[in-house]
DNA sequence: ACCATTTTAGAATAATCGTTTTATAAAGGT
DNA sequence: ACCTTTATAAAACGATTATTCTAAAATGGT
């Protein structure tokens, strides 16, 4: 019962994912949204009780689609193979041309201008995204893939620095020259 | 003649920096600079023109710091040694508790909200950095301190990346243990 | 047809933004 | 002493911010 609402979550969501991933949290404002979404502005607080609400959402859509996509390659193949095609998917769309790099990890650099519980998230995220290619890491090293001396948690945080790195470069212009060449170079490391 | 005026410019500019560093051009108003500095509006106007003149004087300043320290060690050993320190320094500086990056690569992920002059600013830093790396990894090929079949391009665009993530990454908390070591896993690519 | 419920459209609020203006204060030159 | 010059303090400007409020509209149940 009551009137219907004329919105759909989801889309809202998906919305706010694109605004916040393009300019950052700090400068998409309540009224960005509603005019991308055509959404009221009183439903909007109804529904995500503020700003930080919808942020919060639209970090965890973001992170969930990283979850299922480029982190199940490495649950679904915890080995040399899987960091490959890890890296690889990393590499193509940061190569991409109007590249916005990744809503969670820009926000390191907005740190103070975000509430604590998407502080969380993203700390959560990338600890688990290190601890999932340590998880590969060791993985290849008991099967032989790389040499025993070589030590996971290191290679792990060396390969998670690196995405950090993909994702931060990828916004200059002029990348795509060679850009793939440092994923070749990188996968030196394990030699 | 005139009124003396009651501030120093370069005081101005170095706590612009801090403020954009810490927060981003977008989240840094002209009020919290004249709060933090004591300075008056209308000067600071008449000074900088606007909000843009003194983050283009900013990055210039910051610009300035960086080549005359950081990059300088790649211009006086121009070799491995030279990118041994140089990269050691980032990680030091990376390692730090109150880390907030690198002023100029920071805007990357706000370059929507910046204007051209200070997009170029941050492109042609980030190039002349990846220029010095090349050379002095061209250098180390000739004097046989790397194998002849590495790529100094590629070498250099690596080594950019890393630094690019190390900037990035050091924005986390709990990073102290083992951010060195992803160091010395990066040089590896050398062998 | 009416009522309760919920959403809508859109105005209203108070704060803050970048920027400009107005009036005063402090100096040197004459 | 007065004039010119420049910087100051502080108010004023219009735009935008996040958020809330008011009134009308659209549904289902009775």
């Amino acid at each position: 019962m009551g009137r219907p609402r004329s919105y759909n979550r989801a889309e809202i969501v998906e919305k706010a994912v694109i605004l916040f991933r393009q300019n950052g949290y700090k400068a998409v404002s309540i009224g960005n949204i509603v005019e991308a979404t055509g959404m009221n502005t009183a439903s909007m607080y109804k529904e995500f009780g503020d700003k930080n609400g919808l942020f919060v959402e639209a970090l965890n859509l973001y992170r969930g689609y990283l979850e299922s996509t480029r982190a199940q390659l490495l649950i679904d193949q915890p080995n040399i193979s899987g960091i490959e095609q890890f890296l690889k998917s990393v590499v193509e769309e940061a190569s991409g041309d109007a590249y916005h790099g990744c809503l969670i990890m820009n926000h390191l650099t907005q740190k103070n201008l975000i509430s604590h519980e998407a502080e969380e998230i993203i700390g959560a995220f990338c600890e688990g995204l290190e601890a999932l290619l340590e998880s590969a890491l060791k993985n290849a090293r008991a099967q032989g893939e790389i040499p025993a001396e070589k030590d996971p948690a290191s290679l792990a945080k060396f390969f998670a620095c690196l995405v950090h790195g993909f994702i931060l470069y990828g916004r200059h212009e002029n990348k795509k020259n060679g850009f793939s060449a440092v994923y070749e170079t990188a996968m030196e490391v394990l030699h």
